[in-house]
DNA sequence: CATGAATGAGGTTTCATTCAT
DNA sequence: GATGAATGAAACCTCATTCAT
């Protein structure tokens, strides 16, 4: 019994974990109210019926999507490797792999839109959100402080702020692709034109994480006053 | 007759006018495919069959829309206005311009969203795509322009990416504020909060947009090599 | 003001001519439930308006489209001339008129069974369905006498029957052109198999209202006791 | 548990047919465009939605209502015996059959030339249209052999043409019963006139396809040079 | 554990027609 | 006489879901 069992229990993961990547594919594809069940099915070589058996409704199964999403995201996080020795070297991994993240994953930008039509609703009932929190942070908190230790970064910088300008930098463009081209002329998201863009980005967040050479506040006076006092907000 | 005729045609570009507006709410509340006709012509006073009338179909009508939008942005764009004796200033309000009409038109963003959703679809079949091109990119240019003249700007930069930039460092925020409230248990889009991530955002930007004070290549060097290879690029 | 409305009156008998037509291609093309007003409406370049100003509704523009198929078949048989003193001759030239005006008129036969699914509910209700009987049967009549008086044609010969038998032999395989070509594989309908399909019928007609030549009981014992007994039906 | 899932299973064919006949008779008796879901439904003792869950689309149904019409009509034509000693009463046999059949079945005549309207888009889309053709021809085709090997049927007579000849003498009159009876102001397809009208019919059948007594030629003088010349083609 | 059959409710769209000058 | 605006009703079809083993 254990020994047919085994198989059975293997081969319902499977068609589970089918149905879960189909499910996936459509809804980044559709978005939650475009996703069509009967799709979801086909691709996954299952039924309909199937779907609900796993997952009990249409926002069960895209709450599972999220989560899978999520879940995959945090595991390539965790394989990332920063040189605690080099800041620099370690902030431009760090931006590298979040921007070639979403580069290859434009399914995840797809269902992160999707959820904050919703506004978040699938996502707020999961409970597994709390294991959602994305290790990184703690990465580029260590990154920071070691970059300040060293005296090369700025000893203000607000970790989860420093985040999602990252984020924001690489996100736009591939989110946007379709109408940025559609209204440019031209694909945005080329290859070239990202790697070029990758790099004033680059630019950008080296700048701003840069402690300045020469006293901070020198720097800073460059800058009109209206940006300066910006600054002190 | 000329007197009475004229209420006639009021009332049909009214009641066009209406659908378009309960259109646009309804579209950016629930996406395409979650958009609801009753709906629109509820909020409209009218009928569905006008929706139909007037826009010949679901697709047609979201064009429509999203034509408007675009129209509206464009108009708001030819609005602002930059010193052109401050550069510095021009740059600020330009970069506060584009981040607090973003946050002024949440419907804008998830129109973009979902229309990038369909790949862009209802915007290329639009007859008024050339007019959509934005007035904003001239004026950028001729910032940059004045900027570098006084000698304050770099000269070699790239006015789309810029304002692709700035534009970025907005949108994230604004359009993934539920997904990232509720990962990080808090609103990010706070009006306060905002005030916060704009000030450092603005600081990013004239940070990449200046000209380093004692001789461009000298500040460079500051950074790793990996970065500054990045920058020559 | 006499002057004026001659014009006027003109281009109202213009309008209600090309909305006439129009609703005749399509009636033809779609049937009476598959016509649409609109279709109409552009093809006479008019407004959908005006049929019902003209014609009142779907159903009296379908039977004023009746009206004038019937009156042009009539306009057509009048044409007819057929040689009185060579009735073979004219048995031809009456055969190949009418099946060439089945030929030249495929909407003619459409709309006869789009009628024939509406059990003539149109045609019946037709004021001038008194006018529509056509003129051909008293010409058939005065055929088959001069050629029974001439000793060639039997005498027996129920007009009328004659008449159904001539259209039904080209009616068929242009009305079933469709079905009969698809399950056949090759167009019966083409101009070649056309004629040598007419030939046969037209022998068969021939035979069929030809005088014996040696007596005609002699013949009919030719046939098998049952067909002579249908005979004396 | 064989059992019980039997009657599901009929079930399942039980409405499956239920919905194909009365599709059927809606299909004829208002063509394709003038069918109403709704109509086929009530009949069927089923819902609309069942339509869709067995035939997909109006078109699929109307494509499985014509497979159904043809399957009909092979059948009935399968079980027609021709008498191979007797040619004349098989040439009878087979003409009353065919003419019968289309009597009896007036809806397969108004689906003819409903799908004839749509110029056979369903027969042509159908997967079975290869089955539908008609066993009929060989049997024909046979009849004819016979015939002529006892010296009683011509031998230069094509199968094709004299079976549409047949068709169109017996579908024409009840085709167009309508519109014929409205002009005539009779009955056409009254038994009594049909009985008559075949009776007519078959001798004309019959004069076609007989041998002639003394020469072929010799006949044929006694038509005018045009009717003879047209039989060589 | 798995599934073929079924479905109520509601979606978008179209129809023939009338209103109001 | 002529027409742009409007519309109620209903068409075909789809959706997410449940029934019943």
């Amino acid at each position: 019994m254990a020994t047919t069992a085994a198989p059975r229990r293997r081969d319902a993961d499977a068609t589970r974990a089918r149905i879960l990547k189909a499910a996936g594919a459509e809804f980044a594809r559709h978005g939650f109210a475009g996703a069509r069940g009967e799709r979801i099915a086909q691709r996954a070589r299952s039924s309909e019926r199937m779907i609900y058996y796993y997952f009990g409704s249409k926002d069960g199964l895209f709450r599972a999507v999220l989560e899978q999403a999520y879940a995959q995201l945090r595991d390539a996080e965790r394989s990332v490797q920063l040189d605690p020795d080099d800041p620099w070297n370690a902030l431009e991994q760090f931006c590298r792999f979040v921007w070639r993240y979403y580069l290859e994953h434009p399914e995840f930008i797809s269902l992160l839109n999707t959820e904050n039509l919703y506004r978040a609703r699938h996502l707020r009932r999961s409970a597994r959100l709390g294991e959602l929190v994305s290790p990184i942070a703690q990465m580029l908190s260590r990154m920071l402080a070691g970059g300040a230790a060293k005296g090369v970064f700025r000893d203000d910088i607000d970790e989860t702020e420093l985040y999602v300008a990252i984020a924001s930098l690489g996100y736009f463009c591939l989110s946007n692709r379709h109408t940025l081209s559609a209204v440019l002329g031209r694909d945005v998201a080329a290859r070239e034109a990202l790697e070029r863009y990758w790099a004033g980005a680059l630019r950008m967040i080296a700048g701003y994480v840069r402690r300045e050479p020469h006293a901070g506040a020198g720097a800073l006076e460059a800058l009109p006053a209206a940006i300066a006092e910006v600054d002190r907000l």
